[in-house]
DNA sequence: CTGAAAGCGCTTACAG
DNA sequence: CTGAAAGCGCTTACAG
């Protein structure tokens, strides 16, 4: 690998004339800028970006940490992050936690060893608050809210107001035997889904019916069995996730049970897949382009300002498809 | 943050010492190990990556680069990759490069100013062969197939028998009029697929049909749309990916053409996916999971070795679901 | 405009 | 077993 004395001694200017010219810092004479352009051109030099950063203390880069990469929900999210990112002339680096605290705190640790200029953490660890108070790199948690002030900010959805939407939904549909399936409680994301949705039926005399499972498609096929067992006379399914409701259609299909016409079903997330698979999927809508744009905009733009734990609520909408009768849907 | 001096300092001895007694490179007398374990610990010491891989040249990091995020194909790739490499103490780092030669360059130049121990490429783009053989780092291409001996591995599936396949399995499902999306041609794997599929054709005696269509489900989509109005009386469709399947299901289900009744589908991947969406698809198997393995065992185990461009080619088979009639799904 | 020098935070011969 | 020193490949005051 050529170096920067390379470059340096085959162009007859020293190191620093060399490092001036790659990044126009200081302006240097056009005759000696020409040899080292030329130089590197020749030598096929690259500077080393380890070195680089060693210095700077900042290496262009942001990590973005998912619980999974399985889930198109934080995989689109990653997208437009990284979209945000490059057009800001950042790079991201993914880490793929699978819900996993060590591998949480592993990311953190190599992401703050390798000078990331900040870190977008999707996850609903409760337990990683303490570790995100440890750095001080911009922290930017999505999709989830703790306790702790020492992140730059929170970026989430109503998602209350979710969970409240798809029963009144499905209430306006006809159902009448509610069933939530809701995400495991403890988790804000989780909870406050499940909130709007008992909330709903509470106010409306309707009979709170629950089920809990994990975020992934595997447990929403087992999960779902258990609910049919449990609720028989169901006739609207609000499920916590898009991904968990394709897997209740899938076994309400096998078992030969019409959707719409029997059972009706909402998702929550609206990613791409929901409005691709047949039926398409009637789904809670979250603005993930806008909350992934804006987290990049927080560690880039506000990243120096003090810690404050700051929140900031995006709205979600019902999108009416064909897992349910709505009138608009048709 | 505090410094490798800082620990030293504190405990008493020098840095060399504290280097010594993290990397456990060199015995250290228990009592000083002591001492610095409880600085360490005290001040919260993390070593810096960037400073001892601008040392070691080796960051513990393999490159994953992949063409798209949103394509489940590359991102079940690249979670096997990530699982195989976490368990033998490397991280990988994932570059989404949007099928963009600048950005797979960008992304190439990056991860060898990094340090990267080395980089599993997942592209199709001819041009990028030339920019693998400028780096010295292991290289392994996944699921495609260059010129260029420059790289330690080309691995692939046997995708002229997957096209052959769904031949086959369609005329035995009693298909008359067989109709391929084949992807872009001059693509390897998209080549070949289609060579499978016109293969079986000329030797069966049945007329080839073909559209073209990108790899993505937007253009699945609409080259849907155009095939039916081009050859309306299909009754087999060989798509060239699941994702393009799956879009290829929906403008059916939209058109209340019946499947497998009245047109008979074949995938071509088996991502998790096709499992799971109703009907479930009918499609060629390729081995993910041993393909992503075994790129990172190359990369780790053989990367030292010359680079000759080996080829090691994967089996693929059908796996009869429920969008095509045959005997065995049901 | 330009070079010599010091330093980013580590690690490893080298000499004891 | 341990420390002083040199160096990984860059960048930026500093002095001209």
């Amino acid at each position: 690998m050529a170096g920067i004395r390379d470059v340096a001694r085959q162009a007859g200017v020293s190191p620093a004339t060399v490092s001036r010219v790659i990044n126009g810092t200081t302006p240097v004479a056009a005759d000696k800028r020409e040899r080292v352009l030329r130089a590197i051109e020749e030598m096929g030099f690259v500077p080393n970006e380890v070195a680089r950063s060693l210095f700077k203390k900042s290496s262009k880069t942001i990590g973005v940490i998912i619980p999974s990469i399985r889930n198109p929900y934080f995989t689109q999210l990653a997208d437009v992050i990284d979209a945000a990112a490059k057009e800001r002339g950042y790079r991201i680096v993914l880490y793929n936690v699978h819900h996993d605290l060590d591998q949480e705190r592993a990311a953190l640790q190599m992401l703050a060893a390798a000078n990331a200029d900040g870190v977008i953490v999707a996850s609903n660890n409760e337990a990683l608050q303490e570790e995100l108070a440890h750095y001080q790199m911009p922290v930017v948690v999505v999709d989830a809210l703790f306790q702790t002030r020492q992140v730059n900010a929170y970026l989430y959805c109503d998602y209350y107001q979710g969970g409240r939407l798809a029963a009144e939904h499905l209430t306006a549909c006809g159902c009448r035997n509610l069933v939530c399936i809701r995400g495991v409680q403890g988790l804000y994301t989780a909870q406050a889904r499940y909130e709007g949705y008992r909330d709903y039926c509470r106010e409306h005399g309707l009979t709170e019916q629950v089920v809990e499972c994990d975020y992934d498609f595997e447990a929403g096929l087992s999960m779902t069995e258990e609910l049919l067992e449990r609720f028989p006379q169901v006739d609207g399914i609000v499920a916590c996730n898009d991904m968990v409701a394709i897997s209740v259609y899938k076994i309400l299909h096998k078992r030969n049970i019409a959707v719409p016409d029997q059972i009706q079903l909402v998702g929550f997330d609206d990613i791409h897949l929901a409005s691709l698979i047949s039926p398409e999927l009637t789904t809670i809508h979250q603005p993930i382009d806008a909350m992934g744009r804006r987290a990049v905009e927080v560690i880039l733009n506000e990243g120096h300002l003090p810690k404050e734990g700051r929140r900031q609520s995006f709205p979600v909408s019902l999108v009416p498809r064909e897992t349910t009768r709505s009138k608009e849907s048709r």
